[in-house]
RNA sequence: UGGGGUGUAGCCAAGCGGUAAGGCAACGGGUUUUGAUCCCGUGAUGCGUAGGUUCGAAUCCUACCACCCCAGCCA
C-alpha cells in the first residue's frame, strides 16, 4: 500500500499520528489520554473527545490514560471523578490499569519546577495578581516585566520552598516561567505556573499548599506518562508553544505532540459546566441527569443506547472546522439502533373509548402480535382483545382532511393485529368533546386469517380496556428551542411534558427497568423506574412522523 | 487594530494538481397490517472572493473578505 492510500480518507489526527509512528517517533509508540478536570460531569461534548483517544488508542491496541486533571481542589470533588468513570465506562471504554491523577505526579511536577528554577527558566514573582494582571499587556501591547524577574536562582529556589512549606498566604508569590513578556502569544508572557492555595486537595489532602496551573501540570503529566498524542479541543492551539517550550526545556524521556481538533456542538443544546451546574442547582431540571441534560447521564436517564452515541461521534468526524450538528443526525443514529433493538408494544397516551358494539358482552380473546416485524427470532407476545378498546384521540377526526386515512365517521381502519373496525357512531359530552365511538368489528377480517387480507387505508394502535395497565410517560424535548441558545435563552416549555395516565398493553407488566420499546407508531421508550407497581416510561425519540409533517406543511 | 485557527450543498464530511465520495436533512416515487422500517430517484459547471501559475486548480501562489479562539494565581 503506497504511503498516500494508506493515510486516504482518515481523519488528519489519524492521518499524523501513523505519519508519526512511521517515523519512528517515541519509538514508534502511541499513547493516548482523556483528561478531564472533575469540576463538573461530562457532557456529549466530551463524547466526541473520549471517543477520539480512547477510539483511537484501540485502533492501535494502544493504552488510552483516563486521567483526572485534578490541580485546582477549589473546584474538584470526588462525587465529579465517579460520575465520570461511570460515563467513560457506560460509553463502552476501558482504561484498564491506565487511571491516572495529575495529582499522582505532584511530586515529579514540583522537582520539574525547580529545574526550570535552576536554569533561570522560572522565577518567583511577587506582585500581586491584580499586578500582574495589569502589567500583561493587552492583545496589541507588549507586557511588562516583572520587577522580580531578576531575583537570583538561589533566592527563587528558597522562596519557592517557603512556598511550598505553607510560609506565605495565598496569592503572595507565584512561581513564573521566564519567557517573553512581548509575545504575541499572551501564553508565553511569564505565565504563571505554580501558585499558593492553602486549600486540602481531595487527594493528596494537605501535603501541599502550592499547586501547578493546568499548562505545566498538564504537559508533564502527559510527558511523564508516556503519552505520545496529546488530542485536545481547537481552544488550546495557542498554548502549544508553551507546551513545546516546557517539553524544550526541561529532561523529559517522551515527547508527546499535541494535536487539537475543533470542539463538538449539537444545535439545541448548551455544553457549557458552569450554565450546565446552574440548571441544576435552579432546579429547572432535575440533576445532571435530568433526561434533557445533554450529559451523559442525562442521555443515558433518557435511553440513548451507548452504542447510538459512538455512532454518532463517528459520523460527526474530525477536523478542525467549527461545527454545529443538527439534532437530526443524533436522532437518526439513536432510531436506527432502536430500530434494529427493540420489541414493539402498544400504548395509549390520550385515550378515546371505542365499543365494539357487535362483539360480545363480557367476552374477550387472545390475539398474537410480533415483537418485530421484520425480525421473527424476536418472538410474539399475546394481546388480549374485547367489546372495550382504548385508542389514540389523534387517530380520529370527525371531519376528516383530505389527507387523512385513519378513522372517522363511517370510515373502516385495522386495528393492529387485531380486526378491521367501522366506526358507527359518535358519542359527546354536554360540552361536545367526543367522548366514545361506536364501532363494528368484522369477525373474518382477523390479523392473519380470513379476510385478513383486505385493505384499508392504515392500521391503528390499541389497548384493550379491560386489560390494560396504567402508567406515566415522560414526553422530551429539547431544552432549548432555540437552535443556537445562549446562557441567557429562555427554556422550552415543552421541554417536559408527563402524562399520568397512558394505557399500556398487559404484557409490559413484565418489564425490566432499563429496558427500551417501540410504542408502535408513536416512539422509542425506555422503562425508567417503577413505584407501587406503576410504570414510568421516558420518551428516548420520536418515530418519524410523516403525518405530522404534512399537517405542519398545510399551516 | 497583535497572535493563533477555519472557510467544499441546509448540517456534517471526503478530496492531498487529472476534472466534486458518503451521511443527516429536504423533495419525489415504490413496498408496507407502524403515515415507522426498507428500497429507488433528485442536489455543487461549483469548493469564501478576486487575481495568478499550469495543458489542467477545491488542491499551488498572491491579495482580500468572513467567522472562531486568546489578555484567570480556571481547565
Amino acid at each position: 500500500m503506497s504511503k498516500k492510500d494508506k493515510y486516504r480518507g482518515k481523519d488528519f489526527i489519524r492521518q499524523m499520528i501513523h505519519h508519526d509512528i512511521d517515523q519512528g517517533v517515541n519509538d514508534g509508540r502511541l499513547a493516548t489520554r482523556f483528561p478531564p478536570e472533575p469540576n463538573g460531569y461530562l457532557h456529549i461534548g466530551h463524547a466526541l473527545s473520549i471517543y477520539i483517544n480512547f477510539g483511537i488508542a484501540e485502533e492501535f491496541d494502544a493504552p488510552c490514560y483516563l486521567r483526572f486533571d485534578d490541580t485546582n481542589p477549589a473546584k474538584e470533588s470526588d462525587e465529579y471523578v465517579n460520575s465520570i468513570m461511570e460515563d467513560v465506562k457506560w460509553l463502552g471504554f476501558d482504561w484498564g490499569n491506565n487511571l491516572a491523577h495529575a495529582s499522582d505526579y505532584f511530586e515529579s511536577i514540583h522537582e520539574f519546577a525547580i529545574e526550570l528554577i535552576e536554569k533561570d527558566l522560572a522565577f518567583v514573582d511577587s506582585q500581586t495578581s491584580e499586578e500582574i494582571r495589569n502589567t500583561r499587556g493587552t492583545l496589541n501591547s507588549p507586557g511588562i516585566e516583572s520587577p522580580y524577574r531578576n531575583r537570583s536562582v538561589s533566592e527563587n529556589l528558597g522562596l519557592f520552598n517557603r512556598m511550598k512549606n505553607g510560609e506565605f498566604e495565598n496569592g503572595e508569590h507565584v512561581l513564573r516561567a521566564k519567557i517573553d513578556m512581548s509575545s504575541p502569544n499572551i501564553n508565553l508572557r511569564d505565565p504563571v505556573i505554580y501558585r499558593i492555595l492553602n486549600l486540602e486537595h481531595q487527594r493528596t489532602g494537605k501535603t501541599w499548599c502550592i499547586y501547578p496551573m493546568y499548562d505545566f501540570a498538564h504537559t508533564l503529566s502527559d510527558a511523564i506518562e508516556g503519552t505520545t498524542h496529546s488530542l485536545c479541543t481547537l481552544e488550546f492551539e495557542d498554548h502549544r508553544p508553551l507546551y513545546e517550550w516546557f517539553l524544550d526545556n526541561l529532561n523529559l524521556s517522551t515527547r508527546p505532540r499535541q494535536i487539537e481538533f475543533s470542539r463538538l456542538n449539537v444545535e439545541h443544546t448548551i455544553t457549557s459546566k458552569r450554565k450546565l451546574g446552574e440548571l441544576v442547582d435552579s432546579g429547572d431540571v432535575s440533576g445532571w441527569d435530568d433526561p434533557r441534560m445533554p450529559t451523559i447521564s442525562g442521555l443515558r436517564k433518557r435511553g440513548y443506547p451507548a452504542s447510538a452515541l459512538r455512532e454518532f461521534c463517528k459520523r460527526v468526524g474530525i477536523t478542525k472546522k467549527d461545527k454545529s450538528i443538527e439534532m437530526s443526525l443524533l436522532e437518526s443514529t439513536v432510531r436506527e439502533e432502536l430500530d434494529a433493538t427493540c420489541n414493539r408494544v402498544m400504548a395509549i397516551m390520550n385515550p378515546l373509548k371505542v365499543t365494539i358494539k357487535n362483539y360480545p358482552d363480557g367476552e374477550s380473546e387472545t390475539l398474537e402480535a410480533s415483537n418485530h416485524p421484520k425480525k421473527k427470532e424476536m418472538g410474539i407476545r399475546e394481546m388480549s382483545f374485547g367489546k372495550n378498546i382504548l385508542i389514540e384521540k389523534d387517530d380520529f377526526m370527525e371531519s376528516p382532511e383530505e389527507d387523512f386515512y385513519r378513522l372517522s365517521p363511517g370510515a373502516e381502519v385495522r386495528l393492529r393485529y387485531a380486526y378491521i373496525i367501522k366506526c358507527e357512531e359518535i358519542i359527546k359530552d354536554e360540552d361536545g368533546e367526543i367522548i366514545e365511538l361506536i364501532c363494528s368489528y368484522d369477525p373474518d377480517t382477523k390479523s392473519g386469517v380470513g379476510k385478513s387480507k383486505k385493505k384499508v387505508k392504515s392500521a391503528i394502535h390499541w389497548v384493550s380496556a379491560d386489560h390494560s395497565i396504567t402508567g406515566k410517560v415522560r414526553l422530551f424535548e429539547t431544552l432549548y428551542s432555540d437552535p443556537s441558545p445562549d446562557s441567557d435563552s429562555p427554556l422550552n416549555p415543552n421541554s417536559k411534558i408527563e402524562i399520568d395516565e397512558a394505557q399500556f398493553e398487559q404484557s409490559l407488566s413484565n418489564a425490566k427497568i432499563g429496558s427500551r420499546f417501540q410504542f408502535e407508531r408513536s416512539g422509542y421508550f425506555i422503562l425508567d423506574e417503577i413505584e407501587d407497581e406503576k410504570l414510568s416510561f421516558n420518551r428516548i425519540v420520536t418515530l418519524k412522523d410523516t403525518w405530522a409533517k404534512i399537517q405542519k406543511k398545510k399551516k
